[in-house]
Order: structure tokens, then C-alpha cells, then sequence
DNA sequence: AGTGAAATTGATAATTATTATCAATAATAC
DNA sequence: GTATTATTGATAATAATTATCAATTTCACT
């Protein structure tokens, strides 16, 4: 095991039992092998290329461990619209959205400090505490428009 | 029927026809009762409504529908999370977004200017053609705050 | 107004993602 | 080491949305 995953395995359990959750076999790699892909992972892809190396991992399993990294931090979840959550790294400091071209359906992420400090006025003009956001921007990106 | 009402389905029948779709009894009520509910509605309550007046419309007809009034522009759906779709009325001139509360689930709508031309600043930035955005804030509301 | 092509409806089945259930197993505090 | 408690894996259940299809309705064109 490299040492980055030993770093990696080190603070999962920290935020784990902070949490008052266990530190399993299980999430160790369901979090390792997610951290070893990029982009955005749809649970199926995670839970596919996890069985090659553990062919008793269960589908639930992913799919519940991914929903709890999502709710203690440590990963991001997107949806768009009805289709299947996917999940990406969570970037160390900064929030980032998305755009989505309707064409692909691919994402471009972006980050913006402006929007970060407009949503903060936005939500201290009507007097509410965010927790977090989520901005989709839809339309054609540039590849789809050139196409044409 | 009412002035407005009858204005209303002009409206519509040139919308449909516009995009090749035809005018329908089902279609007229389900907007004309949509319009007269405020807030945000879901299929099943329209349904409900629905039912009320006209016992055999089909809860098909009521979500496709509001699925394509959303598509052809006159209402607007909002999605969080898994939640079900609901659809609200269409601002005729500024797009809105929206507040919500992670505990009582409310929304409040909000509308800022200054979200729009960032939103166009970033887009022209990556070369990409914006169609639409929804931007959902999460946090806890005046009145939640205020509860504990 | 009548007609024919094409779209829509209503009922219901199918699909899809997600969540719940539960006995067996594994992790952790003591 | 043991008791307690959470987690796992398999699968069933749930819930929203979408597809299917025969019957009906709309509408463009005479």
C-alpha cells in the first residue's frame, strides 16, 4: 500500500470515529479506489471495478458508502435532473459547480470566488445560514457549439 | 370561464402549436388549475385536484404534461435532491432561484441580477453557450434558526 | 363539414435509482 | 478476550418516472 493511501486511510478513520462510525475493510477500499479514479463516478463504475479486486463486495455496500462519505465530507455528490448520482473528489478548499452541456452531457467544473461571496450576500440579506450550494449552469459547450 | 383564463389558453395554443403539438382538453385544464395553485406543486397533488373536476384525466397525462409545459418553457420545475419534481409558475421576466431549508424544507425564492451576469461572465469565460441555471442554496431558515 | 394522418390520452406495465430489511459477520470499547 | 454495536451482502421493497399501446381526439386539408 502506497503511502499516500496510508495517509488517506489514516484520516478516513479519524473522521470516521469522530462520526461515530467503524473503520471497515470495506470503505478502506471503496474509498481508496474511488480516490484512484477521476472525474465523476457513477456507483455501478465504482462497484464494477471494485469487484475485479474483492468479487464479495456488495452493490449496497457502495452505494451506502459513497452516500455516507458524501454526508461526513469527504466526497462530492452531484445530480442532474433524474439521472444517477455521481460522485467526485472534494476538492481540499474550494467549492466548486458545474456546467453541463445538454448536448455531451459533459461537466466543465468551474470555481468562482464571486459567486461564493454573492451567495453569501444573498443568503445574510434573507437572514439564512448556508450550509452549502449547488449551481448548474445548462447549455452547449464549446466542442457541441463548433460542431454545428 | 374567466377573461384571464381565456387568455391564458391563447397563449397556450400558440405555444403548442409553435412546437408542433396539438391543444387539448387535458392539457388546458391542467394548466388552467396549475396557474390557479400557488407555491410549488407536485404531480400528485395536481393530480388530486385534477380528479376533483375531471374523475378520468390520467395521472400519465398530468406528469408528461407538466413535464413538457416545463420543456416548452411555461412552467418551471425544481428538483432537490431525490425528492420528487415540482413545478412552479414561470416568472415572466427574471429567472429565480432557491433558498432551502434543510430542516423544515421550505423554499424561498430568490432573485438577484448580479447571479445573472456572473453566471454569463463565467459562462463566456469557458466558451459555453448558457441555455439555463438553477442555483439551490442549502442552509437553515430565519424561523429554524430562531427555533433552537 | 368530412376525412385521414398524426398526436394524445388513459390504464397499466416496465424501468431505474435508491432505500429498507435482516441474518451473519466484523469492529471496537472495555 | 468478550460483549456490544455497527456493518455487510443479498435481496426485497419503494418510489418516481417513463414506456407501451389500443382507443380516441385533434387538426390540416379538402
Amino acid at each position: 500500500m502506497s503511502t499516500s493511501a496510508n495517509k488517506f486511510n489514516k484520516i478516513l478513520f479519524t473522521i470516521l470515529k469522530r462520526n461515530g462510525l467503524k473503520y471497515t475493510k470495506q470503505r478502506e477500499q471503496i474509498l481508496n479506489t474511488f480516490l484512484s479514479l477521476k472525474g465523476h463516478t457513477s456507483v455501478d463504475t465504482l462497484y464494477e471495478i471494485l469487484r475485479k479486486t474483492n468479487p464479495s463486495i456488495g452493490y449496497a455496500t457502495v452505494h451506502r458508502s459513497l452516500k455516507l462519505f458524501n454526508k461526513i465530507g469527504i466526497v462530492e455528490m452531484v445530480k442532474v435532473g433524474n439521472q444517477k448520482a455521481l460522485y467526485e473528489h472534494k476538492d481540499k478548499n474550494r467549492h466548486h459547480d458545474h456546467l453541463v452541456c445538454v448536448k455531451c452531457g459533459n461537466f466543465t467544473e468551474i470555481t468562482s470566488d464571486e459567486l461564493e461571496n454573492l451567495q453569501k450576500r444573498i443568503a445574510s440579506r434573507n437572514n439564512f445560514q448556508i450550509i452549502d450550494h449547488k449551481l448548474i449552469v445548462y447549455g452547449i459547450c464549446r466542442k457541441c457549439k463548433n460542431k454545428r
